[in-house]
DNA sequence: ACAGTTGTACGAATTATTTCGTAATCAAAT
DNA sequence: ATTTGATTACGAAATAATTCGTACAACTGT
């Protein structure tokens, strides 16, 4: 088992998503796609630092600018998160989990028929 | 809006379930149900003084052993991070976390038949 | 070459969370 | 009454997470 326990912090969440979201990306331009007001360019500086020091992402130092890349698979990781949230919180219940997410949130009836398709495709 | 908004950390949310679970609880009977061998009863104290400063939960203090009971709802914290995850971690789709949960093979084939009769539910 | 701009590195301050040691309080049993 | 056991209160230590100040290096245009 080559199983990382990957635990982004919320600030580290942030970040990754960004660099799942442009492939790759600078400090810089991760910064101003979270454009945060209440925190300065060093702190996400600092937050990607560490994320390359747990090895959850990996940098291009070849240049000047550094460019980084997610290490770990945005699937992954959001499994892993939702994985943790049913044994956590929904004592291990995935249809707890998937009511509460949708009494909620009123689905449109669009993802309503998504998700009816997807259970079918299950059994 | 009288909307408290209640940001229960790890620790917390564990102590949460139990309260939940039972009804009301003395810091032993928590402290026991969570039965954690790695760290004391003073920990579970303390954790649970801290909920009833944030006013997460109230405590009978007339006899000399508190009694503990929860004052957010189950169902409106669940929800809450819920939400929370959703907006975090699936960029706002109720449904990519849907399937995320029921991607990983935690939901028995009764678990997803019951899913469906919800969605029938919906609309 | 030099000033200005942009970037990274590093360490320290701040804040949040978890943990526990110790003292004080109360109740029960001897 | 005195000891014993269980409880709460309090404060401080340990750990984790976030934030930023400052220094220095590299590039840009003049």
């Amino acid at each position: 088992m080559s199983n990382q326990n990957i635990k982004p912090t919320e600030g580290e969440m942030e970040i990754l998503q960004v660099l799942w979201q442009k492939g790759n990306a600078t400090v810089r331009e991760v910064h101003e796609a979270l454009n945060k007001k209440d925190s300065g360019y060093t702190t996400t500086l600092k937050l990607m630092q560490i994320l390359h020091e747990k090895g959850i992402v990996e940098r291009d130092t070849s240049q000047k600018t550094h460019i980084y890349k997610a290490l770990v698979s945005q699937d992954k990781t959001e499994k892993q998160l939702v994985t943790k949230m049913i044994d956590n919180v929904f004592n291990g219940s995935a249809a707890r989990l998937v009511m509460q997410a949708l009494g909620n949130h009123s689905a449109s009836a669009d993802e309503i028929d998504e998700i009816k398709k997807y259970l079918d495709s299950l059994k």
